[in-house]
DNA sequence: GCGCACTACGTACGTTGTACGTAACTACGA
DNA sequence: TCGTAGTTACGTACAACGTACGTAGTGCGC
């Protein structure tokens, strides 16, 4: 049998076959295409190895060949729609480009609104998120700070995206599974607001809610974070 | 029968008691405790309703009076440590009193390591919550700029907070969690990205890598990402 | 003092990840 | 050329989870 057990192991550096034995039904690009389409159609918690294997047309323990832990289909989920990250010539204009850059990601991010969920937990360099570090060092190419300056940048930039935006995902994905209206559930959390504005005990928080009027513009406070960073790396700022 | 089922309800809006039937056994604040008692010894993976249930030396169910959803529980959890949080007075330095907000928080989450796994799916604004909001209002109080933008600079510090701090515990933890040594672990891992670097495919990021000797100050990176958003907000920076 | 709204909790169901055993298959060493 | 070792495939089975449901007991408000 093979020992499918504990072994200290990123699964990128786990070869994709090995040669002996029946040749693999699948590859980890089909796998992992499986578990995007159930992710993208059915949500993060439909992903279970038996829906993936029915998705593939297995049987569910033979996942487990290609997968040794459900973690690692994270890992597989995670690289699969890296691909999707354009990797363009950089313009010169580092600030513009790393702007195109969160900016896509937080597109590719509304477009398979688990990614954020998933984001934490993923620990492996996979090989497309490899591409994309490198992708974005290019653009910082024209900055002149130190290259550990610039991994910070990347790092915090891509923090800032994925929490705004899986904040808005999943602010947006409550309402719409929940079995009552949105309405109404904004009608129970304003009135318990405004029961504990009514204590008295946060007069600036009671101020600030009050003060500001109509809905927040989500994609102008995102902007507005995404330049505040690169303002706080511009040289030229200083 | 009570219906404790599907109705637009934050659990902050129930009141804790109804005043009809058996006095309950405990309050809300007794199993807030014993989830966190549990979610420190053994994990946030230990926070199941039996063992909760179990610690407080109540059936199972019983706990299901007390709170409608084990999401719910969640909520409990995170306002309990609300509590921690020192709601110092304002020195009038808006600066380093965010810093150290943002210290505070970061140590509550090193002595709670798992707050910041629970924070993105938490939404209802528990009174803890409030209060801290307002805190941290009032040690603006000297900034100034309009509300809505400090109300940008918490959330912003706040995510970073979180994210810093959450990727360092999960790392450590996913090291200590495993069956092999953590030398162990990073050489698979050095292993493979030495041989992804051998490719020749990831030029900067190879100089990037090699050119950073020694391990990085985690603590360092953090306080210079909290700095440069404060710069960010400082009018007197502009 | 009656009844209703609540608490308490045992039982049970559906679902999950995955350990394990078995059978079939193929590339490699002899 | 032929075992045989290392695979793949997959059914069965188990422990653990959240929680629906039913029943029994309790005490405040009318």
């Amino acid at each position: 049998m093979a020992d499918r057990a504990a072994v200290p192991e990123v699964i990128w550096a786990r070869p994709e076959r090995t040669g002996r034995g029946p040749k693999p039904a699948f590859t980890r690009a089909d796998i992992a295409a499986a578990a995007v389409r159930i992710a993208d159609a059915s949500g993060l918690d439909g992903v279970t190895m038996r829906q993936v294997a029915a998705e593939l047309g297995c049987g569910t323990m033979s996942l487990y060949n290609y997968v040794p832990r459900k973690e690692d289909l994270y890992e597989l989920m995670i690289d699969a729609i890296g691909a999707e990250h354009e990797m363009f010539e950089p313009s010169g204009d580092w600030r513009a480009d790393m702007l195109r850059n969160a900016e896509e990601t937080r597109a590719i991010m509304y477009r398979h609104t688990w990614v954020p969920r998933l984001m934490p937990g993923v620990f492996g360099f996979s090989p497309n998120t490899l591409r994309y570090l490198e992708h974005c060092l290019a653009c910082l190419e024209p900055l002149d700070v130190p290259a550990g300056t610039k991994t910070e940048l990347i790092a915090l930039l891509n923090g800032v995206v994925t929490t705004y935006t899986g904040n808005e995902i999943a602010t947006a994905e409550r309402t719409r599974a929940m079995p009552w209206s949105a309405e109404e559930e904004n009608a129970v959390r304003m009135a318990y607001l405004g029961s504990q504005i009514a204590t008295g005990a946060y007069p600036r928080l009671t101020a600030s809610f009050t003060e500001q009027s109509g809905p927040v513009d989500l994609e102008a406070v995102f902007r507005r974070a995404l330049e505040r960073i690169l303002d706080a790396f511009d040289p030229d700022l200083r």
